[in-house]
DNA sequence: CGAGCGATTGAACGCTCTCAAAGTGAGTGG
DNA sequence: CCACTCACTTTGAGAGCGTTCAATCGCTCG
């Protein structure tokens, strides 16, 4: 078991994929650069996830403490061995790849496609529905991520996000509260904004 | 094996995952839809591709042949018995898994921060990469797809693509031909446009 | 030859970005 | 307790890249 220090990046793009690790505590983000620092992040993890759930021989992604983290890593010069003592193990990392893929696949979608507007709605039910599937509440919503971060993730400038905030607020959709919690008073018209998927 | 038409789609978004494709021959695109019809490509397969590698109840993707098309499908009520029969099989498909997932974090990257030029030029360098490992000539490449589907893959309109393709013509670094064979000149200033990835 | 589809080009618009400044809140030190 | 700093957020104004709308071109096919 590890703990590291927000802003800590654990992970780097390119070096060998020794570890594999899952989160048990805190959020981290995985991202990719591009040289002239261009960030785009592919996604947010949290408790349970797993990250380096590659078979590449080097990291395809950063990845950094957003949050205090907690996480267990495990060599992945063993992960052959381990996979052939517990086949079912094998199978179950399939559908984790698989669950990860279908995400990527919807990220694709919104910044392919979708407007600001909708990139902010469908990110916040996002989190809500996966608030839900980590057992808490769907609302309100929790973003431990700065205002740059989920800009990074969507595809668009801090400026943007923070002005669709106060459109959506002003709306009715949504209400900020103090240390990034979040209330989704009304989610079926989000859901409407979020472009309908 | 089975054959099918361009234009044919051979698998809906939402419907029952009942059977794992193999692509043979011919290109197929991997798409989403928005309920207003905006549609994103999440990517264009060829021979010695996979489709439905999903775990999930029910595909989360509509596939459509781009060309003439071949494949082999397996139905995924088996699978669960192949991959006993042959873990060997499972390790595989956790491989493809994790490639697929590497080519949707590069698409997130571009998607997310590349301006239309990189786009393009991150474009033809994919297919010409990907013909070089299908152990084809590095050029010329080879574009089965309309502008439009090229648009719906870069997350831009048909009018930009086309701008673009002109752009790079004039700055000397690709060349159209017939029957969408273009020629890449100077894959190293291409690359440089490409956003140095 | 005419129809039709895909590709290209032009002109104008608009969403998002860029640049700039002000507001907010937590933490620090006098 | 208050002033100060610093990082993050919000807001404003203007610009630009890509979109939208529209017209033309080129090719294939009946």
């Amino acid at each position: 078991m590890h703990e590291i220090e927000p802003h800590r990046t654990f992970v780097t793009e390119g070096d060998p994929a020794d570890y594999l690790f899952n989160i048990t505590e805190g959020t981290v983000k995985v991202y990719k650069l591009l040289p002239d620092g261009r960030q785009q992040i592919t996604g947010f993890l949290s408790a349970g996830d797993f990250l380096g759930l590659s078979f590449q021989e080097n990291y395809g992604c950063s990845a950094e403490a957003v949050t205090q983290v907690r996480f267990c890593q495990f060599p992945r010069r063993k992960l052959s061995q381990l996979l052939t003592d517990f086949p079912e193990m094998e199978r179950r990392l399939l559908g984790i790849a698989s669950n990860e893929l279908a995400a990527a696949q919807d990220q694709m979608l919104l910044l392919g496609r979708k407007t600001a507007r909708e990139r902010v709605a469908s990110f916040l039910l996002m989190l809500s529905r996966r608030a839900v599937r980590a057992g808490r509440e769907i609302d309100p919503v929790i973003l431990p991520m700065t205002r740059a971060d989920i800009a990074d993730y969507l595809g668009l400038t801090v400026e943007t996000v923070s002005r669709t905030f106060t459109q959506l607020k002003k709306a009715g959709v949504v209400e900020l509260h103090e240390a990034g919690i979040v209330h989704l008073p009304d989610p079926a018209a989000l859901e409407e904004l979020g472009g309908g998927i």
